[in-house]
RNA sequence: GCCCGGAUGGCGAAAUUGGUAGACGCAAGGGACUUAAAAUCCCUCACCCGCAAGGGUAUGCCGGUUCGAUUCCGGCUCCGGGCACCA
């Protein structure tokens, strides 16, 4: 099958469109020019167009494919319309995934991270993106890493760095940390062992110190797409409350709970606290029962998203807390839904106006009461302890107010949380205070593969950064890598060192920084390869970058990271702007079918698309699918993201190598609109192929023709005219779907409309070959951000004696050619479309209606009814209301 | 559980500011060319009724606003992304 159809590429080929020559030569001329390297240069306006670095996972794959075409798109485009256009590439080299395959190949995490860099770069050139490479680099490189280091220690000595305790994922067996995604319901991937909680000492930046300016900053991006500013304040997580302190009876020290809500300070009926929190530790010595308890709430993963969907789970801890106003004696209880790491750690309980605390109240016999209640007037169901409804936590409502509350009686939310806000700051027992959803950043890991945390520990002067002479601190490369253990870790001698302080012996941090370290100033040293600082004067030429691209999964955490670092850059003094990327593009995720056939044992074996063939029935429905190698059936799942576990990733370099390079541009640009996920389809890829032979044909045989005139306006006849009012149609379309809206499949199909008419339009006259060599020198430009090769090729065809397409400008839209004379009007009656007329461009409102109700159709409709109201909407539409 | 998206023919999609739903492409069916196949070209193609002219229905579901709703509002369902140690 693949055979003979090889075949007949090589055939077409001789006569035709070649795209492996094509290509070949296009890349050969670009990098024989330097075509892509860039300088600052003051005379143009600047462009920096950034895809986000890839993992060198070890192939590219089609997720690639599409971040990385789209940013090319963009780049090319705006080359083509003046711009300085920076576009550089390099590798988030550190990272989980070389430690593994480390353990599975028995080769050093190094080794094999440089080996998939230079496979990957080779596929990238292949692919023809306009990169700088003379700018890339890996991260993995100490020569990068050291500035991350320096900035690091100089964060230490301005307090923006510090270490606590924080809670990981621990695995009993194996004694290591495990992250997230290393936990499989409860238990450690390789050790199969219930996983434990475990605090540990780590480093973390204040991120927190700049919550209010990244919560802010957003109102300052409108080129940032607004579900991920929304994710990102929901994520940071600004809320007014009060801190209010319970006195505990036999306790000197208060306990302090945060609450957005003091209106329901009435309702407090018991106060939970986390299981970490000191009085719950305190309050278990001497309480088996409780200290079990504890124990258990240790058990499970960390993750937010297994910590909110947990069963809800608490016990009384004996404790019994003081309400600051009525004086009564609330219990304690330890909650396995409050968490020590947001707000205090303990909150106050009120059941009657929380569904968490109400159904909590009702599984451990809790009082509940009611403090919020209906006016009069007010359309809900009364209050009823047994049954949560939703108006019972809503403080919006006008028609709700405090009730049994004393001196809150009759209030609103707002009066009552100032009330009681100064009564509190007054006696003591509580204040005003804004608080952050947001956590400081821990930049702590127990792994080997990342970069190595800059600091000392002395016995006598503590932590202490590495000192800047000393940097950078260079994590070994050649290892032996056993899988569990860090071998810096496991390295006795690794560690040794002297303090830069007392010079008395002392050890190193064994730990390494997250990889979003990494990842959240790459796009700073691109633009000052070279610099003996983190970044130089050049980074405030380029920056702020112009447009950057990436995966929306990356909408919170990276881009959070990426705009935090920016800034801590801004303060050192090394950058200018406040916010590091002006526009953002989020791709969707490359999805295709999915084919299995289950075992006996209910286990799945995954085949890949390549290998199944389809069944439809006369109508094209698919109505099954078998494997090619045995023509037996096999199930059809869902339609997935490409990976590996259900073995329906399409190899990039299978379909390059089938229809080049051009053709799997165009159809990753031309399938879906970037931001939504885009469905592989090999039958669509040949349609692109099919359309870049058509486009190849009809410039090929023009150019072989006889020479053409020039355009003369004057001299068209009215089949000349619509052909280029179309074509200036086009390149206005184009430019606002390239340039404004991001809509390449809107652009690719006008295009397709355009080779479609040119096609049909048979004049072979002087004005006639004018006209369509004006049209495919158009297409051939207005195409070359997405398929270069075939444009740089086909631009020479036409004649042209400037070998560089790249440096031809974007064409320009001659107005007096989109002028029609006459327009299409829908007419509607009661609003339901029963005819369409013609009218003049220049037509009033009065003849537009006057045409309408004329129109046959329309007279048979209103036939016995009266006409009560006409609307017309100029050059759209006219509707008739009638009855 | 919480936050953010999405849903339109057999399939991927289009309709940009509330104004002709389905552009463009794929698949499918019919035909031309050919000894034959491939390639290429032409025609049909939302669904239902009808010989046709034409009519009715339709943008996940239920309701609302409007002369007019894929688009705006309220309530759902299902699917996807994220949830701080995957990147």
């Amino acid at each position: 099958m693949q055979d003979i159809q090889d075949q007949v590429t090589n055939q077409d080929a001789v006569g035709g469109y070649d795209p492996q020559a094509v290509e070949a030569a296009a890349q050969q001329y670009w990098t024989a020019k330097h075509a892509y390297e860039v300088k600052e240069d003051t005379s143009k306006p600047k462009f920096y167009c950034l895809s986000m670095l890839p993992y060198p996972s070890g192939a590219l794959h089609m997720g690639h494919v599409r971040n990385y075409t789209i940013g090319d798109v963009i780049s090319r485009y705006q080359r083509m319309n003046g711009k300085n256009v920076l576009q550089p590439m390099g590798w988030d080299a550190f990272g989980l995934p070389a430690e593994n395959a480390a353990i599975k190949n028995n080769t050093a995490p190094a080794a094999w991270t440089y080996q998939n860099i230079e496979h990957m770069r080779g596929q990238f050139q292949r692919m023809g993106f306009a990169y700088d490479w003379t700018r890339e680099f890996a991260t993995c490189r100490p020569d990068y890493y050291r500035w991350e280091q320096l900035m690091f220690t100089r964060l230490m000595k301005k307090g923006m760095a510090y270490r606590k305790n924080a809670v990981v994922n621990w695995d009993p067996v194996d004694n290591t940390v495990l992250a997230n995604e290393q936990v499989i319901d409860g238990r450690g991937w390789r050790s199969g062992a219930l996983v434990e909680k475990r605090e540990i000492p780590q480093w973390f930046l204040k991120i927190t110190d700049y919550a209010q300016e990244l919560l802010d900053g957003l109102d300052t991006l409108p080129g940032w797409p607004d579900a991920v500013k929304t994710m990102q304040r929901n994520w940071i997580g600004r809320s007014e409350g009060l801190e209010i302190q319970f006195a505990v009876e036999g306790e000197a020290e208060p306990l302090t709970v945060f609450t957005t809500r003091p209106d329901t300070l009435m309702g407090v009926t018991f106060v939970s606290i986390a299981g970490e929190h000191p009085l719950a530790i305190k309050a278990a010595q001497g309480n088996a029962a409780l200290a079990d308890f504890l124990a258990e709430l240790k058990h499970g993963g960390i993750s937010e998203a297994e910590l909110e969907t947990q069963e809800k789970r608490g016990m009384d801890t004996g404790l019994r807390a003081i309400h600051p106003v009525s004086g009564d004696r609330v219990p304690v209880y330890v909650a396995n839904f409050v968490l020590m790491g947001y707000g205090t750690g303990a909150v106050m309980a009120v059941p009657g106006h929380d569904q968490r605390d109400f159904e909590f109240a009702h599984k451990y016999k809790l009082p509940i009461k009611q403090v919020i209640g209906l006016a009069a007037g007010a359309s809900d169901k009364p209050f009823d302890a047994s049954v949560w409804q939703d108006w019972y936590v809503d403080k919006s409502r006008a028609d709700l107010l405090v009730v049994n509350s004393g001196a809150l009686d009759g209030k609103n939310y707002r009066e009552a949380f100032d009330f009681l806000a100064s009564k509190l700051e007054g006696e003591g027992k509580g204040q005003r205070r804004v608080n952050w959803r947001l956590r400081d950043w821990g930049v702590s890991r127990q792994r080997y593969w990342g970069c190595p945390i800059p600091v000392i520990y002395c016995p006598t002067c503590q932590a202490v950064p590495v000192p800047e002479d000393q940097l950078p601190v260079v994590l070994p490369e050649d290892v032996a890598f056993s899988g569990i253990l860090s071998p810096i870790k496991a390295d006795p001698e690794w560690r040794k060192t002297t303090c830069p302080q007392c010079g008395g012996p002392a050890e190193r941090e064994t730990d390494t920084f997250d990889t979003f370290m990494e990842s959240s100033w790459y796009y700073a040293r691109y633009t000052s390869p070279g610099a003996n600082e983190q970044v130089d004067e050049r980074a405030n030429y380029w920056l702020p970058v112009d447009q950057y691209i990436g995966g929306i999964e990356h909408a919170i955490l990276h881009l959070l990271y990426f705009r935090f670092y920016h800034k801590l850059m801004r303060d050192a003094g090394l950058v200018h702007a406040d916010e590091p990327a002006t526009n953002l593009l989020c791709q969707g995720m490359v999805i295709a079918d999915t084919f299995y056939r289950e075992n006996a044992d209910g286990s799945k074996d995954w085949f890949n698309p390549a290998a199944v063939d389809m069944q439809r029935d006369e109508r094209g429905r698919i109505i099954g699918a078998k494997l090619i190698a045995d023509g037996k059936p096999v199930s059809i799942g869902g339609t997935e993201k490409m990976s590996k576990s259900k073995n329906n990733g399409v190899d990039p370099q299978t379909m390059v190598s089938k229809f080049g390079a051009d053709t799997v541009r165009l159809f990753s640009m031309f399938a879906a609109p970037p931001d939504q996920s885009l469905e592989w389809s090999d039958a669509g890829v040949e349609g692109m192929s099919r359309f870049l032979r058509r486009f190849w044909r009809e410039v090929t045989t023009h150019a072989a023709g006889p020479d053409h005139a020039v355009v003369d306006p004057a001299a068209l006849d009215a089949g000349q005219k619509t052909l280029r009012r179309q074509l200036h149609e086009t390149i206005q379309k184009v430019s606002d779907d390239f340039g404004r809206r991001h809509a390449f499949n809107t652009a690719i199909a006008a295009l397709m409309e355009l080779l479609n008419a040119l096609q049909k339009f048979n004049d072979a006259s002087e004005q006639g070959r004018a006209v369509r060599h004006e049209a495919l020198e158009v297409m051939v430009l207005l195409l070359n951000p997405v398929v270069p090769h075939v444009s740089h090729a086909l631009w020479q065809t036409l004649g042209r004696p400037e070998s560089v397409l790249e440096d031809q400008s974007w064409p320009q839209v001659d107005a007096a050619a989109l002028v029609r004379d006459s327009l299409t009007l829908a007419v509607q009656v009661n609003g339901k479309l029963r005819a369409t007329i013609e009218v003049a461009a220049n037509a009033s409102k009065e003849e537009a209606e006057a045409l309408a109700r004329a129109h046959p159709h329309v007279v048979a409709f209103l036939e016995g009814q009266t006409v009560r109201k006409v609307i017309v909407v100029p050059g759209k539409i006219v509707n008739i209301v009638a009855g």
